[in-house]
DNA sequence: CCCTCAAACCTGTATGACAGGCTGTTATTG
DNA sequence: CAATAACAGCCTGTCATACAGGTTTGAGGG
């Protein structure tokens, strides 16, 4: 068997990639959920006839996509899906500049104008009241903008939690790491405290749109939100 | 300086998140572009002040999520934007069944009907041709399920490269996987040819308001096309 | 039956070694 | 002098070994 896989190997891709498809497989066709244990690196060690070396890199490389989690002294388990791998993937196509601010705000206004709609038609009651509070917690802290952009991301975060497709929850929050970089310039922009609330307003607006459910009113409220958002950018100079 | 490092490193997060900290750090405070090589694993040691096995672990992961290439005798270089790391998010999200193939249809749906707009409006001579034949190519091939696949692929993503936004590119290519495991499915429940035909239509349809730069007309057959191979999918009992 | 603790297992990191790929330089040859 | 071939040096890919420290488990004692 492991003459086979040895055999079989494509002549470039080396072991390490190798091993990955090997652990993949393995969570395949063992149907392993979230929470259960891989195979330690020895026993992958024997079944691959690979060094532990290569073995480890593999694990490591599934790690950091956060496909399974590790930790010293316990095998590694699957993991919950995670938006880690997708964020670090948008940060390098912001830093080396090969997608911008203004891009990734056309994806994000494109999917929050759908999460918003099916929030409004599917949030349950603690949904509703946690989107709700988050839009609270932005104007009670309006005048700390580090604050009020943790509960801005909160609010965005909330609202594809609540369209119960977890799809969605999984790229807003790849895209959260943008907004951090790019929000205070945003803010900055709305230069008086009379645009600052009434941009904390268009939250509430969303927010209670979604209570309400009416999926309408609440892509309206949306739209205008990220219209908004993007031509504060613009005027601000980012790309 | 190395110590400085040593003593500022986290309780728990263990040697090699830093090494990758370190190494996205370099791509972006030395302004890396797509080609631009990485400094030397053995240069890495020794900057860090670590053993290579933990610099080779954390390059190995970068490599993974193809933020970086690597190959053998060369140095590491940056990569350009790749769908590795998401297409693999997104397959284990599905084979550890926390997200179903309907929803990602929905938000295939939900993006594909903006960049099939965007295509419309954007889109050079070059780019409506490759669309265009990626869609003759299903019909001259409609006795070859495989084959039409791939065309249909090539199709969804030539429109998302039209919409000259690299992260629905990026988005649409990483559910490519999916389509690959469910593809087969829809088609078979199409039962007869007509249908099948039928759909075929549909991508010429879509094609030929890209061409005609008619947005509008282009987002309609493109809702219907996604509503029809939903249903397809739901007939086949696929949640 | 419960508690304690040590052995067994596992991962994290370091070190040294060697094979093989790549590149630039040097020496050879026409 | 120019073209080319050989070589040396650097780099990555893989392996073997060792040890520190965390986790689990079960045996033994209370």
């Amino acid at each position: 068997m492991a003459e086979l896989a040895e055999t079989m190997a494509e002549p470039s891709p080396g072991l390490v990639s190798t091993a990955i498809q090997a652990i993949t497989r393995h969570i395949r066709s063992e149907g392993l959920a979230p929470g259960d244990p891989l195979p330690s690196e020895a026993a992958m060690t024997r079944q691959l006839n690979v060094s532990r070396t290569v073995v480890r890199e593999a694990f490591r490389s599934l790690s950091a996509m956060r496909l399974i989690d590790m930790s010293a002294g316990r095998r590694a388990t699957v993991a919950k899906l995670d938006t880690g791998a997708m964020s670090m993937v948008i940060e390098h196509g912001i830093t080396t500049q090969q997608i911008s601010v203004h891009q990734v705000y056309d994806v994000r206004r494109t999917i929050e104008m759908r999460t918003v709609a099916l929030a409004a038609l599917r949030r349950t009651e603690a949904e509703a009241a946690a989107i709700a509070q988050s839009a609270k917690l932005m104007r009670e802290n309006f005048q700390n903008p580090e604050i009020v952009m943790e509960h801005d991301i909160a609010f965005h975060e909330a609202i594809a939690a609540a369209s119960h497709n977890p799809v969605f929850s999984l790229i807003v929050t790849a895209f959260s790491g943008v907004t951090r970089r790019t929000w205070e310039i945003g803010w900055r922009t709305r230069s008086s405290n009379e645009d600052q609330l009434k941009m904390i307003k268009g939250h509430e607006d969303i927010a209670d749109a979604i209570l309400r459910g009416d999926p309408r009113l609440a892509v309206e409220h949306m739209a205008e939100h990220f219209d908004k958002s993007v031509k504060a950018l613009l005027d601000a100079g980012i790309a």
